[in-house]
DNA sequence: GTTATCACG
DNA sequence: ACGTACGTGATAACT
């Protein structure tokens, strides 16, 4: 027969939090309410051997009952934090559990397992509900049997009719009567004062239920009984109306969809070993971690040489291969290629770099676009393929990107660190493997082979269980159809790489030598003596202690010299500004002019940034070795650098396409506030807009300090506004910046509105997510600590705007490389500056490329409001502005 | 290796 | 009362 198995999720877990120590693992997550959950949950499915399983959440804050009820679980304590943070963790054990668990906005846990009993009944499923909460035993019956949790955690009593009827002496549908009449403290529902369990049962023993007990109301026993019941009869109809559980709630599942065929013990030991449950991981079975090491610690590889090759052609005709290809520097722009080595999930394939490259069935698989290609680090893999004169393709998944999506605010994706996280281990990093700095070795041979071998073999391993992650999590389109391309994209951007005019580039950094020099001196004798400007240290004691300038703010170790601080001091001292300027132009010697003519390479000429995929927490790009995602553009001393970004080729030009105000513009559609819909549909200027909405005045009222306070504004709405913020960054005080949030959500009230559910949802669900389903995970939003908290708050109304603007200039480039290729332009994309793209083009194509560029940058995504595009051409970067 | 500072969006 | 604006990377100084 099948049986049902329906758990009280909130309730069981609640049951754990107080009946456990608070627990935490070595990372400072809470565990003790995923851990009891877990116990009961194993028992459960141990004794009951359940064939359908499904756990029910409460949803949200409010409920229907609220709806009729104002004050209904009013006088609750407040979730304590500590509970709240661990839900998330359940319900992603559960997942790996393989069971189904499920919230309905507006209902509570009871409603949508009293709904799903009552359907299993009449299947005739066998129903076994699992909870802490009396009221559930109203669902008991024939068929349906409640597990109450006693004192400890697993400890529980089974209810079944006969045994409500031994305990209370009621029938199922009396527990309603019984809390109409007792109340609940816990839920706030009145019921009749000074009527306990006692009078209760005694009274539904003789009158059946609430509505008899106040028929017969002149047939009480006591006096001051009946004057209760007479004053509370509204209260004791509100309060059985409020305990009775739905049965009808609208789900959108049927018990089909709740099978349960046990769990696999390689899934849901890699949570638990991250929660350190080791007494559990040894009831599972997998104490020693599940498909574990053993499989790549003695793995078996195949060596082979150019001799060998012909032997191994069918091998290449599997369907799906992993590949890695190991090199000398992390940089692959610079890095030769050490080795290849190839998984079939069977067998390792490892070749050194001469048998690769002249494997003419290797080139050809290389080639094929039909063979897949499973890889770690797409871009990196086919960018040093291709500069050692490979050409590849048919790369189907990449570890790297796929860790990233799902993790996207971890600091590691280092295939150990992959591992670490989804097996509890299995390969040792490349730094222990090849020593560090002066230790570093390369190594040859078997050792080399094995350890390439292993790496492969996790890649082949690792793609099923992440694919299947990305679905789950509804990133699979994002990963396939998005981040992948991208990662093309970026391969032939950097390949491409940015012509410099190194001349150009020596000559501005003469100048500002020179500059840098006279500015030494003369701080030197304002000072009265030498000293290194560029140790805060050393600087600190001259402003401070020798000049005895105020100090007002400190860092950890000594006198902050921030610029912030050095623009507060610069009217008491001459002193100050000179330093600030030397600060700017050493920054400027030192950053971009040596930095940059370090990384040209010699025989192109060119800069071959690299662009980080796998960083930041909100899907947008970095950049590095050198980073050409912040060459100064604010001050012109510093925008001069960008004269020095020339075409790679004689009469072409620089074309530089960027968004006008995307972060706001995906905020007017995101919230659809419909001040701000109205602002850039009428393609307002923004700033000018938000002052005269926050400042009250018409359109030449608004002065320039207005405009620049409201510009100000705006930049703290997309970060997730703070007045503290706010106040430091307009240096006014903190009460003023308030003032000026409080007028600016009066004027954009969708704003307001949208940001606390932003907040709501993020707290409901453990994460938020950008408009192509990126996802980030908060679980700070449940921090106690008042810091931490806000920062995840102001994270959440951040993430979601930046991390849509990124998604929307990924879909943007690669749109535009398939529109320069199939329209044959010359075009090349060379820069993303995480809202403007930078080409380079024959200046006959200019025309054409302005257009198109236009047009596909306006296109990815339809938005309430028009996404505007500003386009700007000339002969360096600097020009095309 | 960490800290302070500052360049960008 | 609390006390940070969101996201990055490079450099120099110092531990």
């Amino acid at each position: 027969m099948d049986k049902l198995v329906l758990i009280d999720g909130n309730s069981i877990a609640f049951r754990a939090f107080f009946a456990l120590p608070l627990l935490q693992n070595k990372k400072g997550t809470y565990t003790n309410a995923v851990y009891g959950f877990t116990m009961m949950l194993m028992k459960v499915l141990d004794e009951e051997k359940p064939s359908h399983v499904l756990v029910a959440f409460d949803a949200g804050k409010t409920t229907f009952r609220h709806r009729d009820y104002k004050e209904y679980k009013g006088k609750r304590d407040k979730t304590p934090g500590e509970f709240s943070e661990q839900i998330p963790l359940i319900k992603e054990l559960l997942d790996a559990f393989g069971i189904r668990h499920f919230e309905l906005d507006q209902y509570e846990a009871d409603d949508i397992i009293g709904t799903l009993s009552r359907q299993a009944e009449e299947k005739g499923f066998s129903v076994t509900i699992v909870t802490g909460d009396k009221d559930l035993l109203q669902l008991v019956s024939d068929n349906v049997q409640l597990l109450m949790t006693k004192k400890g955690v697993t400890d529980a009593d089974r209810y079944d009719l006969q045994k409500l009827k031994e305990k209370y002496g009621l029938k199922p549908e009396q527990i309603i009567d019984l809390k109409g009449l007792m109340g609940d403290p816990s839920d706030n529902i009145p019921g009749i004062p000074g009527v306990g369990e006692k009078t209760a049962l005694k009274l539904l023993k003789q009158f059946e239920t609430v509505e008899g007990v106040l028929e017969n109301t002149d047939n009480l026993p006591g006096k001051k009984l009946k004057e209760r019941v007479a004053a509370n009869r509204r209260d004791a109809i509100l309060s059985k109306e409020l305990a009775t559980i739905l049965c009808d709630v609208p789900l959108d599942f049927g018990l089909d969809d709740l099978k349960y065929e046990g769990f696999e013990a390689e899934r849901v030991a890699p949570l638990l070993k991250k929660l350190e449950f080791k007494s559990l991981l040894e009831r599972i079975g997998a104490d020693e971690s599940p498909h574990d090491t053993t499989g790549l610690e003695a793995i078996s590889v195949e060596m082979i040489g150019p001799e060998e090759t012909s032997q191994w052609e069918d091998f290449l005709r599997q369907e799906a291969l992993a590949l890695f290809v190991e090199r000398s520097d992390e940089n692959y722009h610079r890095a030769e290629v050490l080795a290849v080595t190839l998984s079939d999930g069977k067998q390792r394939l490892f070749m050194d770099w001469e048998t690769a490259k002249g494997w003419k069935a290797f080139r050809d698989w290389l080639q094929d676009g039909k063979r897949e290609k499973w890889c770690y680090d797409v871009k990196a893999t086919r960018v040093v393929l291709e500069r050692h004169g490979l050409e590849s393709k048919g790369y189907t998944f990449d570890v790297l990107l796929a860790s990233y999506l799902i993790h996207p605010s971890e600091s590691g994706h280092e295939l150990s660190d992959i591992m670490e996280r989804k097996r509890g281990g299995g390969l040792p990093e490349d730094d222990a493997v090849y020593g560090k700095g002066a230790k570093r070795r390369q190594l040859e041979g078997k050792e080399l082979a094995e350890h390439l071998a292993r790496k492969t073999e996790a890649i082949y391993q690792l793609k099923p269980e992440l694919e299947r992650e990305l679905e789950e999590n509804n990133l699979d389109s994002l990963f396939r159809d998005l981040e992948l391309p991208v990662a093309h994209v970026l391969a032939r951007m950097e390949m491409q790489g940015v012509k410099v005019d190194r001349d150009r580039l020596r000559e501005i950094g003469e100048e500002l030598e020179e500059r840098l020099q006279e500015l030494t001196e003369k701080i030197h004798g304002l000072a009265g003596t030498e000293f290194n400007i560029n140790s805060p240290k050393q600087l600190g004691e001259i402003l401070f202690d020798k000049l005895n300038l105020p100090v007002l703010k400190k860092t950890k170790t000594g006198y902050s010299t921030s610029a912030d601080v050095l623009e507060k001091l610069a009217p008491q001292h001459e002193i100050v500004g000179e330093i600030l300027h030397y600060r700017q132009v050493g920054k400027l010697i030192s950053t971009y002019v040596e930095g940059l003519l370090k990384e040209i390479d010699d025989s192109t000429g060119k800069i071959h940034t690299r662009f980080h995929q796998a960083i930041t927490a909100t899907g947008r790009l970095s950049s590095s070795d050198p980073n050409l995602q912040n060459i100064p553009v604010r001050l012109e001393e510093g925008r001069r650098l960008r004269q020095v970004f020339i075409p790679s080729e004689e009469d072409w030009l620089i074309l530089s396409a960027d968004y006008s105000q995307i972060e706001l513009r995906v905020l007017a559609h995101l919230s659809g506030d419909e001040n701000l819909l109205e602002a850039f549909r009428k393609d307002m200027d923004i700033h000018t807009k938000t002052a005269m909405d926050v400042f009250g005045v018409s359109e030449d009222e608004v002065t320039s300090l207005m405009r620049r306070q409201a510009k100000a504004v705006n930049f703290g709405i997309v970060y997730g506004i703070s007045d503290y913020g706010l106040s430091q960054n307009l240096n006014i005080p903190r009460k003023e910046a308030g003032e000026f949030i409080r007028r600016y959500f009066d004027s954009y009230p969708g704003v307001k509105t949208y940001m606390d559910e932003v907040v709501r949802k993020a707290k409901k669900d453990g994460y938020v997510t950008t408009m192509l389903h990126r996802r980030r995970y908060l679980p700070e939003i449940h921090s106690r600590n008042y810091n931490r908290r806000s920062f995840a708050e102001r994270t959440a109304m951040n993430t979601p705007i930046q991390g849509s603007a990124a998604d929307i200039i990924k879909k943007a480039m690669v749109q535009m490389e398939e529109r320069l290729e199939r329209e044959e332009m010359r075009a090349r994309l060379l820069l993303q500056v995480h809202d403007e793209l930078i080409f380079e083009t024959p200046k006959e194509e200019v025309e054409l490329l302005s257009k198109r560029v236009r047009q596909v940058m306006e296109g990815p995504v339809e938005l309430s409001v028009p996404l505007k595009v500003d386009v700007n051409t000339g002969k360096t970067w600097y020009e095309a502005k």
